[in-house]
DNA sequence: GCGAACTTTCACTAAATACTGAAAATACGA
DNA sequence: TCGTATTTTCAGTATTTAGTGAAAGTTCGC
């Protein structure tokens, strides 16, 4: 290795390593707090600052994982559309790179989150609020209510951002901007 | 009981009581998707759909849980300020509600994702950044751009969660039904 | 300052979740 | 069609997280 024979590019090299390291260990801890495994943001957190595409043992050779977990994560991360594999003609491994827009990226999570959590919560809501629809107690007068509420302002929200990941980055940054002056 | 001399009244109980069990399940499978325990979720889907305060024995009762976990997780919610105790004069016990104004719990749960979540994260981003600002190497400037540009964005969501929680829901509201149309 | 009502803590256990690694399946070139 | 490179699966295990319940602590009326 070239770096290896200079020191000053020798410490620079590990400096940054630890600061990669660093990005992605926060990331996996961010990322289980939202709910999400950490394996899976360790990864996505990976191949987010790695430029070119890495193949599962490089993955599995970074995290010091298992092939499974890589596997399974990486497959994860392929169905949430955070990530996409790419075959190298010549290569029969396949690669894996992130969406490496920050906008994009945003929009991929709301629009997934909005798929398998708040669209569900609506339709649980709704329900809810059907079942108890005939009757007549104070009690159920005020659970209707209550749901009812939920449920609206769930609805608006899911609107909200429905549009402002239909929207472009290039309309809603300035917007947004603008908005915090 | 009254309800259970009357055949109809009894039915609607019932019915009445199994809608309310569904919202408390499924209230704490959503949280739990959220990276929130699915205790507090649901003792929080409890106190919303309950008009009357309630106490730690009820709260266990009602959701079969040990006076442990009770205590905890009111704690939590007490802590997050989605509910608060009160005290009824004479009674030595405490007694929990929640916080019932769907906009206010909103502003409530974004304030403290922010503060607990958000502003770290985007402290480990600058921290990363910092570390690396005075290496040449091109993998460290492409580490620093991408890291640049996720705190950039966060750094402007939370700044937009910030406005919008601090403006009232009487302005919020009808500007978003405007903007879906 | 005693004792009952109530709250808090925490060592232990249970449950849920994540990870491993090796075996099976698949894909592909020769 | 065979052999090998690669991917996929999954039973078993490890780790993490949540929950229990009883004991200790607190508060307050008397």
């Amino acid at each position: 290795m070239e770096k290896q024979a200079n020191p000053a590019n020798s410490a620079e090299a590990v400096q940054l390593a630890a600061a990669r390291d660093e990005f992605v260990t926060q990331w996996g801890a961010i990322g289980n707090a939202w709910g999400i495994n950490r394996t899976m943001a360790q990864i996505h957190a990976l191949l987010i600052i790695t430029p070119s595409a890495l193949t599962t043992d490089e993955v599995m050779e970074e995290l010091k994982i298992s092939r499974g977990n890589a596997h399974t994560n990486l497959r994860e991360l392929v169905g949430w559309g955070l990530v996409r594999s790419v075959v190298r003609k010549g290569e029969r491994k396949e690669y894996f790179e992130a969406e490496k827009d920050v906008w994009k990226m945003f929009c991929i999570i709301v629009r997934e989150r909005k798929r398998r959590e708040i669209r569900p919560a609506i339709h649980v809501l709704k329900d809810c609020i059907e079942r108890v629809d005939d009757l007549k107690s104070a009690e159920a007068k005020s659970f209707a209510t209550q749901t009812k509420a939920l449920c609206d302002f769930m609805e608006m929200a899911d609107g909200v951002l429905s549009k402002v990941v239909r929207s472009e980055q290039s309309s809603i940054v300035p917007w947004a901007l603008k908005f915090l002056k």
